[in-house]
RNA sequence: GGCGGUGUAGCUCAGACGGUUAGAGCAUGCGGCUCAUAUCCGCAGUGUCCGGGGUUCAACUCCCUGCACCGCCA
């Protein structure tokens, strides 16, 4: 097993105000990350922010601040992410810090030394007064898209960088990677783009003045996915040879929303090739949420803020939905009412009934003190083989990254948890002094499914999973140490131990 | 326009490398338990497996074609 795992949300820009989609894909890299750390790697988990560009530039000066003076109070909208949403993120960068700029140059003046790029001329439609370049396809009705407003084609000097030297070297990567690029339709279309032919690539402009510089090249600044794209490795301490860097690249995934998978399938591997740097491993595009079954828009004022919902449901809810709900991947629609319900039938009335109906008996009857397990019988068997087979089932959902197989494993052990209770009858067994010994295998194995189970959501929905780990392994480490090869396997729940007689993790959301 | 994908119970989807009664969850109806956050468990379903044609002893599963929807590209 490698023994390292590097996870990476894009960077979000910071002119916008993060919704659901920043924190989706926030949560999945961190689902992501606490898994590897408790299979034993050590993890880099980077997140961040891309704070160049027109747009900050522009919001600035309308609020007569500097850029960096703007990117300075906005980050803080992105970085309060990382509490709220329970996020275990081990970097966060920002593209104005001196060290991105140090990495961008770097990265710029190998491809430049080597030929892979250029001076050249960059053409299209301008729009004056937005002071922003559109491509023919890009216009509305030959007008600005974004403000309507006629433009015209003018030119001006860029510098390039040779894409189109780099299709064979790309394709020839996938072939060599097939998982480089999942889900596998989205792996087919960016085969399929690249195949079709690749243009040189503007990476620089004189139009703009918030961004890196060029080196040795007045007026020129680095234009955006050159900038934003080298943060990866910026994270890890690039230019300079880190251990980090040494260590952790190249990365395992990047996670990405699918309309940024083109850049980061096929211009990132490019640059990197070119400096004589190993391409990323992995590229895993998600889908978008929908909400209420419509398309998520400022104008129809339906953002999801998920300041607001970790307010109204918590964190680990909330985590909990975006990560079950859907088939991780494709795209899904949001609804508060399909949350609660998800949050109240699984969470609340399967996992938290499966530990609570336990731990309620084990007070009643053994006074809270867990019994050793006595013989097993036929009836254990569905249960002890579905405990058994749960780190396998999960493992190989989060391997292809499916975190809402990895749930619907531990649903189903818990499911089968309340099944085994309903048909040992444990309150029965208790009437009759001869059945002691099977009474307390019986509350053994249920609290034991809820032990594994609750091991399993640490991912998931960490706060919640702490709690039950701290009820079920008393005076025991924190789910922050727990390795998955020691404490996942079946009967691993300690005889002896004092439990209490309840804990409510997951309280029902009132509708 | 080019390439690719999807079309299966009311809903969301899984599955079907051709072969007895096509599955899950949710929703619906009925029943059971009482340990538990009025939670849990069981039973019952319903489907022209998009339309048409072909191959075959046999197709929902393969081939062709039509329609609808989606994605990428132009």
């Amino acid at each position: 097993m490698k023994e390292t795992f590097y996870i990476s949300t894009p960077i979000y820009y910071v002119n916008d105000v993060p919704h659901i989609g920043h924190a989706y894909t926030t949560i999945a890299c961190d689902a992501l990350a606490r898994w590897h750390r408790m299979l034993g790697k050590r993890v880099f988990f980077l997140t961040g922010t891309d704070e160049h560009g027109e747009k900050v530039q522009k919001t600035a000066a309308a609020k007569g601040l500097s850029p960096r003076e703007l990117a300075d109070q906005v980050v803080t909208n992105f970085q309060g992410l990382t509490p709220a949403l329970t996020i275990s993120n081990t970097g966060f960068i920002r593209t104005t810090e001196p060290r991105h700029y140090a990495s961008v140059q770097d990265l710029f003046r190998k491809s430049l030394a080597n030929g892979d790029i250029y001076l050249g001329d960059y053409e299209g439609w301008y729009c004056v007064p937005d002071e922003a370049y559109w491509t023919a396809l890009q216009l509305a009705d030959g007008n600005c898209p974004t403000c309507g407003r006629p433009v015209e084609k003018r030119k001006e000097p860029s510098y390039f960088f040779r894409l189109s030297k780099y299709q064979e070297p790309l394709l020839d990567y996938y072939r060599k990677h097939p998982d480089f690029i999942r889900p596998e339709s989205r792996r087919n279309e960016v085969v399929a783009f690249v195949e079709g032919g690749l243009n040189d690539l503007s990476v620089s402009r004189t139009s703009l003045s918030w961004g890196i510089p060029v080196p040795e090249a007045p007026g020129h600044v680095i234009y955006v996915w050159y900038d934003a794209l080298t943060n990866y490795i910026t994270g890890l301490g690039y230019p300079a040879p880190t251990a980090e860097f040494g260590t952790f690249w190249p990365a395992d995934i990047h996670m990405v929303g699918k309309d940024i998978l083109r850049f980061h399938a096929v211009y990132w591997p490019a640059f990197l090739m070119s400096a004589g740097i190993a391409p990323p491993l992995g590229v895993f595009a998600h889908g978008w949420w929908t909400v209420e079954g419509q398309k998520m828009s400022k104008s129809l004022g339906n953002v999801v803020d998920p300041y607001e919902m970790v307010r109204k449901y918590g964190a680990d809810a909330f985590r909990y939905f975006l990560l079950r709900e859907v088939s991780f991947g494709l795209d899904g629609d949001f609804s508060e009412k399909e949350l609660i319900k998800r949050a109240n039938s699984e969470l609340a009335d399967k996992l938290g009934n499966l530990l609570n109906r336990s731990l309620g008996m084990l007070g009643k009857y053994f006074a809270g003190v867990v019994p050793a397990p006595g013989p097993p019988e036929p009836e254990d068997a569905a249960l002890s083989a579905c405990g058994r087979n749960i780190v396998p089932a999960v493992t190989a959902a989060m391997d292809e990254v499916a975190f809402h197989k990895a749930l619907g494993a531990i649903i189903e052990l818990v499911t089968k948890g309340n099944e085994y209770v309903q048909s040992t009858q444990p309150w029965a067994l208790a009437k009759d002094p001869g059945k002691r010994v099977r009474l307390g295998t019986v509350l053994y194995n249920a609290l034991e499914a809820s032990r594994v189970a609750a091991l399993m959501m640490a991912p998931f929905t960490p706060t919640a999973a702490q709690k039950l780990w701290k009820a079920l392994v008393p005076g025991g480490k924190s789910l922050e140490n727990v390795r998955i090869d020691r404490d996942g396997a079946w009967g691993g729940l300690a005889a002896g131990a004092t439990l209490p007689a309840a804990c409510i993790v997951f309280p029902k959301i009132e509708a």
